[in-house]
Formats: structure tokens, C-alpha cells, sequence
DNA sequence: GGCTGAGTTTGCGCTAGCGCAAATTCGCGG
DNA sequence: CCGCGAATTTGCGCTAGCGCAAACTCAGCC
């Protein structure tokens, strides 16, 4: 990646809304790139935080690991999103394994670059509140949904959070735009594989959705799945 | 409160970490004074985000009702936390209701006052990601508790939580400093307050801790509530 | 001091969904 | 093309804990 596209890829990310041209290219110039092979893990949970970076493109699914060794998926990654920077600047080990779900590549900075670029871009900082505090908000909404819902619904939350993050329009419907087991749909949702496994199947009887495995789940019916979700 | 005790406030709260005096000064005397009674609601979730709050001293409860009426507590809050300062800075409506649990103060500001004062002091902009990245890593710990954890579990991971953020240290074991009811443990736990009835009542009659009602919950035996969190 | 309402406790029936087990499917690599 | 392993599906027994109902407790207010 040169330069030119170095940008074209930060501008693109949130975390670099409203930066000036000075700020990106700043940034692009301090960056080093690292190309993602799909299974590979960027860092793993507990690790130093040492490195910051930016999905240019690809996919990542971010797990986290319990004592007693379950996994949560924390989210899914797409192209401009940050992987690692709250940790990096908060001095604090990485909190989760970042996994790529498909081939990519990042743009990745030191701690002390990452550091020193957000102290002398003030329009960054703000930035990074902005993106915390959106990922609290969703923390948050998942953490209701877990709290007070039955498992069929929250399925659909997630999956239309999937759409809302990544979702592709296509000609039956809406695509989930990378692939998305039903186990990882289980660890999204706080219940097991079979369980998913069972609505999903009513669900494409039902005609609301359709695919497994590697091809992707395509929602032919999204109102559908909206009301589900919105169920009592 | 005169400057003084302001400033006095305000340098014991992290969002004011490694603050110099002019940031301090700045920052009292900017601020605006709000007592809260108990059961006051500070703001309500889903109001336009007008003001951000800096507890001074007194508890709060942060409370998210979900559409079909039920709540969950998002946390409880202590002297020196902020409330409603992300939302502010995102300029979203207010992810929560702030509920007093007893007497206390708030200084507060008005968005503008709040933005500029994090624009001309960036080390209010550092603290700041610095505890929205402590809120999310709190946040991650509990959902993955409510996803992976039985009841028994998450219930006293819950109280050591607060007992590490706020326990006291009194003659029999270790206090949580505010009234703590069944059901707003059920509401932190993603449970019912029959159930928390029934496990507490158990390690009451075990020893374990004492308490109800407007005494204060005592854990009389700590590293049994570890060992009960952290068993398999 | 009495009353009331909120908080706590307890019994118990019920079920959502977990998790075991086994069978089936399918994508990938050699 | 075949084998294999991972993903998916399906049957089913079981139980953690929900939620209804009712009784008890106690703190606060008048």
C-alpha cells in the first residue's frame, strides 16, 4: 500500500472522522502494515498491549476466554475498525484475541506512535471517546438483552446487529457479508450451538433465512426478524 | 462549597488524574453545584444529554429500563464517578437513569463547558478514554459471567465487585457502604430476587456475609466468596 | 405507638433451554 | 475423488432457576 491508499483507508475509519489531511498523513506515514491470514490471531487475550491497529480490510472476530475456558464473542470487526487501541492507551493488557474470520490486512502502530499521534491530534482523542463509548452502548444493550430476554430473541438482535454493522443487500434479501457458524452465533448470544441450531432451522423453514457453513446467511426476511426481536 | 473544597473534590476523582492546578481551578470554577436526594433521578435515559455530572459525594445507581419495562443495573457509582459525561461528549441521548441511593452533591456542567474544558486540558480527553475503556472492560467481565456462569457464581463475583470498588473495612469482615436490596443485586446479576433471596439466605445462614434492608451488607467471610466465584 | 408499604423469605410447579449422544452434512486438502 | 474433521442437525432426559403465591419482617412516617 502506498501512501495515497494508506489514506484512502484511514479516512474511511471512524476513527478519523473529521481529521485534517495533516492528521492522515501523519498517520499513514507512521504505520506500519501487517497482512492477516484467516484463523490467524492478531494478540492474544492477557498479553501486553503493544500495538494498536486498524482492520484496512477483511474481517475479525473478537473472543474472549473464561477461567474455566468458554468463549465469548465480543464482536465483529470490519474494515476501519480499531483492534487493540483502548488497551494500548490505557497501559493494560489486551483484553481479548482478536481472530480474523477471512484474509485481511492492518495498519498498525507502537504504543508510542499511537500515543503521540492522538496527543498531537486532539480530533482523535475526541474520536476514540466517541468509538469507546459506542462500543460501551452496545456492551450495554447486549448485556439487557442477555439479561432479560429468552434466546430466541436475542438470535435476532444479533443478527440484525450484524446487518445494522455489515449487512449487504442482495438480491433475496440482506447478506451477513462473512461467515458466521452457529456456534459463533451461540457465543454472540449467550446460549448453545444446538439451541441456534434448532431456531435457525425453524427459521429457514419458515423462509426468514437461508445458508450455514461457509456461505454466508442471507435474511430474505428482515421485517420478520424484526419482529421477533421485538417480541414480548 | 467554596473553590477550595472544590478543587479538593475534583483531584480525587480520576477523571482529574495527573491534572495540573490550572486544570483543576479551570474545572471548579466552571462547575455548577446540584445536591441530589435519595430516589432523585439525576437525568432519564433517553433525554437529550445537557449536562455532565461529577458525583462529589453521595451513591448512585445507574439504572437501563428495557421497552418491555424491566431493568437492569448498570452500576453503582461513588464519590468522584461521572455520569452522563460520554454521552455528553458523543452528543447521544442518555444511555441511563442515574438514581441516588442516598443524599449526595454533583458538580456539574453544561455540554459547552464540558467539551472545552476537555479541548483545552487533554489530559482530561486521556482520563477520559482511560475510564470508558475501564467501564467496557467491566462491562465485557459481567456479560461474560451472565453467559457463561451459573447464578450462585455471578452473585458473588457481583458483591466482590463491589466490595473492590467500594468495600470499607469494619469490624467483622468488610462493608459495602450502601444499601444494597435483593432486588437490585437480582437487577446487577441478570436474575431474580426469589433466587438471590434464596443463595443469600444460604450464606447468611453459612456465615458468609449479613445484611438486609437499610443495614448495610457485611461479607463476613471474603475468601469464601471468592472461592464461590471462582469454583467451577 | 400503629400502620403501611416495601423488602424478604419460602414453597412449589413448571419450562426454557442446556447438554449428552448420535447421526448427518459438507467443504477442504491431498 | 476420497477421507476427514468440523459444522449442523436432531432426539431426548434433566435441571437450574423462573415466577406465582403467600406469608413474614421491618423501617419510616404520621
Amino acid at each position: 500500500m502506498n501512501l495515497d491508499a494508506r489514506i484512502s483507508v484511514l479516512e474511511r475509519s471512524s476513527f478519523f472522522n473529521d481529521a485534517n489531511r495533516d492528521t492522515l498523513v501523519h498517520a499513514a506515514e507512521t504505520a506500519s502494515e501487517c497482512p492477516v491470514a484467516k484463523d490467524e490471531q492478531l494478540f492474544r487475550q492477557g498479553e501486553e498491549a503493544s500495538h494498536s491497529y486498524l482492520l484496512a480490510w477483511g474481517r475479525v472476530r473478537l473472543d474472549q476466554t473464561t477461567s474455566d475456558g468458554r468463549n465469548v464473542v465480543i464482536r465483529y470487526l470490519g474494515p476501519g475498525d480499531l483492534i487493540g487501541t483502548v488497551a494500548v492507551l490505557r497501559r493494560k493488557p489486551y483484553p481479548a484475541t482478536p481472530v480474523a474470520v477471512e484474509d485481511g490486512m492492518t495498519l498498525f502502530w507502537g504504543a508510542e506512535k499511537k500515543a503521540q499521534l492522538i496527543a498531537e491530534h486532539p480530533v482523535l482523542a475526541t474520536n476514540a471517546i466517541e468509538l469507546t463509548g459506542s462500543r460501551l452502548e452496545e456492551l450495554q444493550e447486549r448485556l439487557r438483552e442477555v439479561a432479560t430476554q429468552r434466546v430466541e430473541r436475542r438470535i435476532a438482535a444479533t443478527l440484525l446487529r450484524q446487518v445494522r454493522h455489515a449487512g449487504r443487500r442482495v438480491e433475496d434479501g440482506v447478506e451477513i457479508p462473512f461467515t458466521l457458524t452457529r456456534g459463533e452465533i451461540a457465543e454472540l448470544t449467550a446460549t448453545t450451538l444446538h439451541t441456534v441450531s434448532r431456531t435457525l432451522a425453524a427459521w429457514e423453514q419458515e423462509g426468514i433465512l437461508s445458508g450455514k457453513r461457509a456461505s454466508h446467511l442471507v435474511i430474505t426476511k428482515p421485517h420478520r426478524l424484526v419482529e421477533i426481536a421485538e417480541q414480548e
